[in-house]
DNA sequence: CAGGTGACTGACTGGTCACACACAATCGAA
DNA sequence: TTCGATTGTGTGTGACCAGTCAGTCACCTG
């Protein structure tokens, strides 16, 4: 009685599981960008990486497990951009590479899913795992953009607080909303 | 306009069911605040509120009715804290006004639910009525904080930036880490 | 080819939650 | 006092979802 159901192209070679991992959890972080940890069903993500919904909770430690991994490799990938965006920048002037560093970090929105999920993750930092990823995450991006720019506090700060009023533009879809106050909200962002 | 939010007398008189809903409104902004909009089930507002999960729904219009109104309640009381801040500043330098709301907003971080609504709204904006919720929210900000301090699009942009920043200092809990990290991110929200 | 190992799944379970409905209690007016 | 309107609740239900388990299938090694 069984029947091959699915994969009309039988997969003639077998994955590993850590091959699976990183396909599975790249899913994830798209998926869980759509609406979050707690409105994401596990089964969603099995979906999207064509694989059963068991399977990914063999591979992660429960979706509280995978969530948390996907938060780690989203700000890893941030934190990837920055650098290359630095390594990039002639200048040596500490605000010309932080400068460097935000348009980088503006070039990233253009997959919503890396910001969507820094913001879903912020929104569950009341579940212990998540906050702490979070703040691993917060804390590789300060010590980068300190570490490489060479810029002051101040100036680092100031870069964050656009990079967070940017999350709301793009989570609020602001830029597509016609009107003098959302102007307001949304021009400066390329502007340093 | 007084409204009494807890009543230590039991209730020998009906109340109508215009107070019931702002009385239930106030616990929905609080209960909501604590895990956002899908982690939180209507019965945990209802009990906070003591009354029945049925005459929650029977007061709103379902549970997304419910949140929208709260997310609404939420921002109509920025509003009206911006507004007093301004209202006692004796400057009528666009900057110091500007400065004197800024100052207000950090006030209302005493009460962590205002913000932490916020960012689990700005978090459930894939639902439409929730993101609309969110625009009307942030429209109206902006407008009184342009209108009120006279100030330029720039300048109150910028205020809008730190108060992001700051609804990441509070939800990720950044206060209470001792790292050098957290406090590049955490100094400047009292300091212009 | 026998047998072992790891990839992978379908089917189930225990629990939660949004919401509906019928009913009870209380009030104001005639 | 009766009646209708309004406040409020107990109980139920269908849907969904995290996580488990027993088992199948592909590949490898001798």
């Amino acid at each position: 009685m069984t029947f091959a159901l699915a994969d009309p192209t039988p997969r003639s070679i077998r994955s590993t599981a850590d091959e699976q991992r990183v396909r599975i959890l790249a899913c994830a972080v798209e998926v869980f960008a759509g609406a979050g940890y707690r409105a994401t069903p596990v089964a969603d993500i099995a979906a999207a990486a064509k694989v059963s919904t068991a399977y990914v909770f063999r591979l992660f430690d429960g979706k509280l497990g995978l969530f948390v991994a996907a938060v780690d490799s989203c700000y890893a990938q941030v934190v990837v951009a920055l650098s290359a965006a630095v390594e990039n920048s002639a200048s040596s002037d500490p605000a010309d590479r932080l400068e460097a560093m935000s348009r980088a970090y503006i070039e990233l929105i253009r997959d919503r899913s890396l910001i969507a999920l820094q913001v879903h993750a912020q929104s569950a930092c009341d579940v212990p795992e998540i906050r702490d990823a979070v703040r691993r995450g917060i804390a590789e991006v300060v010590r980068v953009m300190s570490r490489e720019s060479g810029a002051d506090d101040a100036s680092v700060q100031h870069a964050l607080a656009y990079g967070q009023l940017c999350h709301l533009v793009v989570q609020a879809g602001l830029g597509e909303v016609d009107a003098s106050w959302a102007r307001v909200v949304d021009i400066g962002i390329r502007h340093n």
